[in-house]
DNA sequence: ATTATTGGTTCAAATAATGAACCAGTGTAA
DNA sequence: TTACACTGGTTCATTATTTGAACCAATAAT
C-alpha cells in the first residue's frame, strides 16, 4: 500500500463521535509509529486536510475537506439530489430514512430524515460508517454492484455487532441471491439490537449501484403490509433519483420492481 | 515536500470550472511525471478521494470529501452559521455576498448569495480560489491573522490579474497596515476589471482571522455612503458570527469596529 | 495506413519513508 | 522535591518506496 493511501486511511478515524484525536490516541487505534503517524498528521495538515486544537494539539479535520465538498457536490450533485427523496419518503412513512453512498470499509450516510412522531426512534448518527455485511444499505449495495466489491468485503474478517449479525461469508454471499431476486434488502437487528432495516440501491451511468436509500424501524413496528409500503416507496423513490442523476435502472432489477409495484 | 503533500496538491486542480481532469492535461498543468502522477491519482481513487469517468478516464472529485466535510460540519459548523449572516447582508444590501476561509494558496467561498436585482452582477464561482494579494478577502486575512502567513505569501511570486494589480510585497505589507488601522480591507479592480470588493475577518478561539465575510460590487455602483453602508453591515454581522462561534475578536480590532458604527 | 494522443505499465536508480531511541513539557503521586 | 508517567514531537541510520525515462496498448485524427 502507498504512503498516500497509508495517511489518507488516518482520515478514516474521524467521525462525529470522534472529531477530535490526538498522536497517541491515533497511535494505539492504528498500530502506526508515532514518529511516521506524526510526519503523516503534519502532511495532512499542511495540506489543510487536518488541523489542531492549538490547547489539547489534538487533530481534527481541516478546512480543504469543506471546499472539495463543494466542489464534487457540483460535479456531482447527488446530495442535493438525494434529500428530496429522503425527505419525501420520511413525511410519508413517518420513519427514519437515509441515503448513503459506499465509502472504503462500509456506507455512509450523506442525509438523514426522521420522519418520526412515535415515541421509539432509532438513534442514526449520520458520519457513521455502516459496515457492509451487517446492514441493509451495504448488503443493497454489495448485490448491487460489481462482484469484485463483495468479493473483497466479504474476503476479509467480519465482525459481529449483535446476536444477529451474520458473519459467514457463504451465507451472506446466499443472502446477496436473495436480494438481487427480491431488488431490495433486509436486516434483523443485524447491526443493532431492536432494530430492522430496508434497502435498495440506486444507480450511477453504468448501471451499478452508486448508493442506497434506506429506512431503519424499530422491529416492534414491523408488519407485513408496512414492510410492503416502505418498499414501494423506496423503490419509486429510487428510479425518480435514477432519472434526476441521469443514470439507468439495470433491466432486470427495473423487471423486479416493476412487479413490486403492482402488487 | 513529502510524498502524500504531493498527492493532495493535484486535489487542489479541480474546481467549478474543472472538474473533471485527464492524467495528460494534469500533467501538463502539473509538471509531473507521467508514471507518478498516475499512481498519486489511483491512490486518491483507492482512498475515495478520486473517481474516474468510466468513459473519459478524467478523473474528478469522489465521494470521500463528502463524508469527511459533514463530519468537519459537525465539528466546527462554520458553513451553517455563515451562512445565516451572508443571505441577511445580501438581502439587506441586495450585492453579492460572500463568506471564505483560508486554503493554502488562497481564499476559497464556502457560502456566497447574490441578494441582487441589478442589471449588472459579478461574476462570482464558489469553488474558484481567490488569491491572496489581489483580493479584498484575501488581504483582510492576512492582515488580521498571524504574520508568518502573509510573509509566506509575499515571499512568493505574486501574479498579477489586471492593471491595478498590486505585485510589490512592500505595498502590499503596508496596505495591510492600513486594514489593520481600518479594521477591514478594500480593493478596487485589482482582481476583475470594474469589480470592486470590501471584506473583514472573523475570528476563531484564538483571536486570529479564520475567515472573511466579503462583498463585490460592479464600481459603477460604488459611492461614499454605500461604501460606509457595507462596512457596517460587514462588522455587525461578523461580530455576531464571532459570537455565534465561540470566538473573541481581538480588543483592538473590537475598538476599531465600535469606531466605525458611532459614526 | 500512418501518425498523434490518450491512459497505463515497467524496473533500475534515486529518494523519501520508516521506527527505535531520544528530547521536552505537563501533570501527578510519593 | 523528586520521581514517574503521560503527553507531543524530533533524530538519523537503515530500509523500502517513490521516481521517471522508456515502453506498451488503445483510440482518434490525418
Amino acid at each position: 500500500m502507498s504512503t498516500i493511501e497509508k495517511a489518507l486511511m488516518l482520515l478514516e478515524h474521524f467521525s462525529r463521535e470522534r472529531p477530535e484525536i490526538g498522536l497517541t490516541e491515533l497511535k494505539t487505534r492504528t498500530s502506526i509509529d508515532k514518529g511516521t503517524l506524526h510526519r503523516h498528521l503534519t502532511a495532512l495538515k499542511n495540506s489543510g486536510f487536518l488541523e489542531q486544537n492549538y490547547l489539547t494539539k489534538a487533530y481534527r479535520l481541516g478546512p480543504a475537506v469543506i471546499r472539495l465538498a463543494a466542489v464534487r457536490e457540483n460535479t456531482v450533485p447527488i446530495v442535493k439530489t438525494v434529500q428530496y427523496y429522503v425527505d419525501r419518503i420520511a413525511d410519508n412513512i413517518h420513519e427514519l430514512v437515509h441515503a448513503a453512498l459506499p465509502q472504503k470499509n462500509g456506507m455512509s450516510a450523506i442525509y438523514a430524515k426522521d420522519g418520526g412522531y412515535h415515541g421509539v426512534r432509532v438513534n442514526f448518527d449520520e458520519a457513521e460508517i455502516l459496515p457492509f455485511h451487517a446492514t441493509s444499505s451495504g448488503l443493497a449495495l454489495l448485490a448491487f454492484n460489481d462482484d469484485t466489491l463483495a468479493n473483497k468485503v466479504l474476503s476479509k474478517k467480519l465482525i459481529s455487532f449483535t446476536d444477529s449479525t451474520s458473519t459467514d461469508a457463504e451465507d451472506i454471499k446466499a443472502n446477496l441471491e436473495t436480494i438481487r431476486a427480491h431488488g431490495f434488502a433486509f436486516t434483523d437487528q443485524s447491526y443493532e439490537d431492536e432494530v430492522g432495516s430496508v434497502a435498495v440501491p440506486f444507480f450511477g451511468v453504468k448501471g451499478d449501484a452508486i448508493g442506497t436509500l434506506a429506512i431503519a424501524i424499530p422491529v416492534s413496528r414491523i408488519n407485513k403490509s408496512f414492510h410492503e409500503t416502505i418498499i414501494k416507496q423506496l423503490i419509486v423513490a429510487s428510479t425518480e433519483l435514477c432519472r434526476d442523476l441521469g443514470s439507468q435502472i439495470p433491466t432486470n432489477v427495473a423487471t423486479i420492481w416493476a412487479s413490486k409495484l403492482e402488487v
